[in-house]
DNA sequence: CTACCAATCTGGTAGGACCAGATTGGTGTA
DNA sequence: TACACCAATCTGGTCCTACCAGATTGGTAG
């Protein structure tokens, strides 16, 4: 339901254009080959090119120039924040430096998030908490990972904050990290753990204790990322990595 | 340089598709038409047609299943920020209630990356904030515009956070309001008390004093809001508007 | 050295073709 | 009637070819 699990050729191109962009270490303004050239580099149709740099238009990465040529408009790091969810979807790896910054920011969001949800949670907010900790602590109970059933429930506090530019700000931190979030919730210890803090996160929020709240935010946030980082430890830098970049099959 | 001066086929099929979705009120898991019933009904060829799928699908918004369909992968409402820089580049509006949300996530997300440049600016970061605001003062001056360069200023603050993921956010968020600080920033009088906040800033930062410099956020950002709300007002619901919609050319 | 023009290159768009799996509706059987 | 099965149809994925017209460029004439 996440990975995609075979990858389009289109989605191919969007990799082999990211990956030509940090091997050559291009900077903002900088030019890229022609479609035609990377159509034959990739050894895919102009076609799939084309959807390719659609997307990295999208994402504000690139710009095709009409008659002239395709130009980087910013650098890798500059970009938006879902070109990084689909960094994370095409495996292509992130530096530490980007892993802390992302701990850093979902701190601050969340915890802000956290203390509107305190203030201006309704019933069916804190319902709805409530049986997503519910269906969390069952599964925990029948040892089944619980990576989709954490998202679920950080997204569902920062919705109760009843800011929807907050949510879709906290989502691609959430869907980027996907991969660690998968491997940290390998451990039963950890699920239980987890589960433990949501079922104070929902009596926090319930209370409307926004000190607690906020608190906590910064333990569950904190000791995941030390977790996680030591998963990811020795992963390859951003840089001249060919981690299954093969052949072209 | 912002604005798209003459839209593509691809990215007039993102717009009629987006319109597509808010007319016929589609949600989450509703299946979308064909490729070729769209293509025949924009107008377009279904490579255009491929070209803003793939730009819907990187910003998470449909989901293609092979063989399948085409389906909503979540509401227009629950898509990436970059969807909403997208929007509005397509001259799509936005309602007043994300409009809201949008000015308070500014708020929340400039007063942290204020607070963590007045502990970690270097004087690096501090040159480049007095040189944009001498530019800044200069077109003031001369009666220019200075939509682009109080971006470039904020997102500048932004920086001196030292994290990268901050300025990513807040990115999304000034773009997407590129048009209304368009409209804003052609009084003169507006013009004029931006830069005298921005030499505020400038000096708060210098001297690290974040009280000061948070203060400034609130009172800088709220002003502007309400301003801007007022310009946009009556632009029209997001529902059955039919804002420069006519023929084809 | 400069001005100018034509060959070349580039992105944008169209249209057609084939593949193979998903879907669906009708048929024949129990 | 209800169910199982199969073939026609539909769908997204990919490839290929062909034009268009403006941008670029390199060579040539002045």
């Amino acid at each position: 339901m996440t990975a995609h699990l075979q990858a389009s050729e289109g989605s191919r191109a969007v990799k082999r254009t990211i990956e030509f962009i940090r091997h050559h270490r291009l900077q903002k303004g900088d030019r890229l080959p022609s479609e035609r050239e990377l159509s034959d580099r990739f050894g895919v149709t102009r076609s799939s090119v084309r959807e390719a740099l659609a997307v990295l238009d999208a994402l504000r990465l690139t710009e095709r120039r009409p008659k002239s040529g395709i130009f980087l408009r910013n650098a890798l790091e500059d970009s938006g924040l879902d070109s990084l969810v689909i960094q994370a979807n095409l495996d292509l790896p992130f530096d530490e430096r980007t892993m802390r910054d992302v701990s850093e920011a979902r701190v601050i969001f969340e915890t802000h998030a956290i203390r509107l949800a305190c203030a201006r949670r309704t019933d069916a907010d804190l319902n709805r908490l409530r049986e997503l900790v519910a269906n969390y602590s069952s599964r925990v109970q029948a040892e089944l990972n619980v990576a989709n059933e954490d998202v679920e429930f950080h997204l569902a506090m920062a919705a109760a904050s009843q800011n929807a530019i907050i949510v879709r700000t906290l989502t691609p931190l959430f869907l980027m990290s996907f991969q660690w979030r998968q491997k940290y919730f390998s451990s039963s210890v950890i699920r239980r753990r987890s589960l433990a803090d949501h079922q104070e996160f929902v009596i926090a929020i319930a209370d409307r204790d926004d000190i607690q709240a906020t608190a906590l935010v910064r333990k569950h946030v904190h000791s995941a990322f030390d977790e996680v980082l030591a998963l990811v430890e020795g992963n390859g830098q951003p840089e001249s990595h060919n981690q299954r970049a093969g052949g072209d099959e």
